[in-house]
DNA sequence: TTTTCAGACTAACAAGTGTTAGTTTTGTGA
DNA sequence: TCACAAAACTAACACTTGTTAGTCTGAAAA
């Protein structure tokens, strides 16, 4: 708290002007974020399309989200645990993101779009990249977000052997 | 320190006549299979056959690994930023591991065994996953490791489209 | 049997942590 | 110009942290 204050120019214990303890702060960082994920992922969801182009939508929004709130991911992704009260309602948003994109792939599968591969180990490998972009996107200062979006696409999706 | 005593038995103070610091643990945790992971991956780059061979190596080697040695790995991933003396040499070796990855992607590339895709995304899409492995395996109590190898690097390099 | 020493112990340190109580400053609306 | 609220401040708290100094214990070596 006193580094946070001194990067604002004030001392630590003006911080509880603005705010009631440290754990608000987390709460209030990872939960905007969580939220703001799940309704655009849920706009997804509920739109019409194949699989490919719902698991196109979803690495576009996971680009957009790194891109644009690179640090409230890194948050997000390192410090979730450490929620107290809103530990259990993080954990119910996140398991229903995947669970929704567990359906997408099974629903991909069934309808022959997708090879019969082992369904959690797509799941897997995608959302680990994904979560991954935040680490990955400021490092690369040059890379446009569309082709990012298309050769991100091509690479989980379409494999890179000829 | 008092916590890590407990789980042992014994008072924070003992540790002391086995170790010099809280640091040297840390170090000694990730440099040792940094070290041990480095020295299998040479072996794969010195290796005859095909980039696509060696790609199903690393994947295999990554898994050994992570199934192994799943809470190095986690401190690997989640603590090598709090090394001090050898943060610069953890970070030599990780840059050097990287780099021969990226050699056997571009080697791939130039021989026409891979797509002429976005190398870097390529690389980025491989080392986050797999890098992720120690988190995602002790979750999946009943997955068997030569299943996971194979279906692990059909997902990562063939893609899961049809 | 005595000596030695690794490895346990207790007690305490200095520094850092989040937070509160009470006070002063600052800027805006009456 | 005055009143008041927002938001800064100082001082201190209770607790946790890694670590050290000095001591005791028990088992192996002499």
């Amino acid at each position: 708290m006193r580094d946070l204050a001194t990067e604002m120019g004030i001392k630590a214990a003006s911080l509880y002007n603005h705010i009631s303890s440290k754990q608000e702060i987390l709460k209030i960082i990872i939960i905007s974020l969580a939220e703001a994920f799940t309704s655009e992922m849920n706009i997804i969801i509920a739109s019409e399309g194949s699989s490919l182009d719902k698991l196109n939508k979803i690495v576009a929004l996971h680009v957009k989200t790194a891109s644009e709130n690179t640090y409230e991911m890194a948050a997000l992704n390192n410090d979730w645990m450490h929620l107290e009260e809103q530990r259990h309602y993080y954990l119910q948003l996140r398991s229903e993101y995947e669970e929704n994109f567990r359906h997408i792939i099974t629903s991909g599968i069934a309808n022959k779009e997708l090879k019969d591969e082992n369904v959690e180990v797509m799941l897997f490998s995608m959302l680990s990249t994904l979560r991954s972009l935040y680490l990955w996107i400021p490092k690369k200062e040059d890379l446009n977000i569309q082709n990012l979006n298309t050769s991100l696409s091509n690479v989980l999706i379409h494999g890179f052997n000829k």
